[in-house]
DNA sequence: TCAAATAAGACTAATTTAGTCCAACATAAC
DNA sequence: GTTATGTTGGACTAAATTAGTCTTATTTGA
């Protein structure tokens, strides 16, 4: 997560640029293999788009401030939630305490709090 | 983390009566041994007191509104964080990316507000 | 054709974490 | 004083996760 807000903090300063995994690699230490990983989440979800071959690399495909940190997280992350139960919460994902469960609307309701939170924040406020 | 609040829930319900680790355990199938530990890392934060011996068991050191749930998070997974790197924030924890890192502040500054948002939240909330 | 890119899958090693097992120690009640 | 019922706590296991590596294929400009 650090290294895809790093990255996209640097295409966002690129300003629409052509940059290749390998600049930011090197530019901030980051394994490279791992970095494209990351890359290509990010393109498969529309954030960067890619140009392949020689004279190649990614590109921003969105505005800075329409990439928030709530998205990001799920991109990069996958499926994020303050407890296992809230995991899924969206796409009906159930508890594994089932009806043991004594908390599920007040832990519901940080989850939607913190949610709110992530989705406040873009990449906007990191450049 | 989620059997720690619903046992703080169950003890907040309680009204300040003594209430035994089994009796938890048994009442939301949570394994005995794990709730054991998790109530003894309580009693070392002093969230709860404990006595024991037969007619033992434990008891509510602080009212539930008093009990924050950053607090909370700290005592029972240790310290937490947005990133490693903030896990040790006010304890001068270092990053491991050093030089490198190019989102130091901005991190920061969601750290601080996740952790405000956690600090606002307390066990009355659950109850 | 070659060099410089992305694309992607399989693998490893280290860490974390839920959960288990077991052996103390404390105390009220009989 | 013995026993049943508690807490205390350490060592251990198993499973999942995750950062990072390795390798091979594909694309494309010069």
């Amino acid at each position: 997560m650090e290294y895809a807000l790093m990255a996209l903090k640097h295409f966002a300063a690129a300003d629409n640029g052509i940059v290749t995994a390998k600049e930011i690699s090197e530019r901030y230490k980051i394994p490279y293999e791992l970095l494209s990983k990351i890359l290509q989440k990010l393109k498969r979800d529309n954030v960067l788009t890619s140009i392949q071959g020689t004279k190649g690399g990614y590109q921003l495909n969105k505005k800075p401030e329409d990439i928030d940190i709530h998205f990001l997280m799920n991109a990069i992350d996958g499926d994020i939630g303050l407890t296992e139960c809230q995991c899924n919460h969206n796409t009906g994902g159930k508890c594994t305490l089932n009806d043991n469960c004594s908390i599920k609307e007040p832990v519901s309701q940080m989850q939607r709090e913190i949610e709110e939170l992530f989705k406040r924040k873009t990449i906007l406020d990191f450049v």
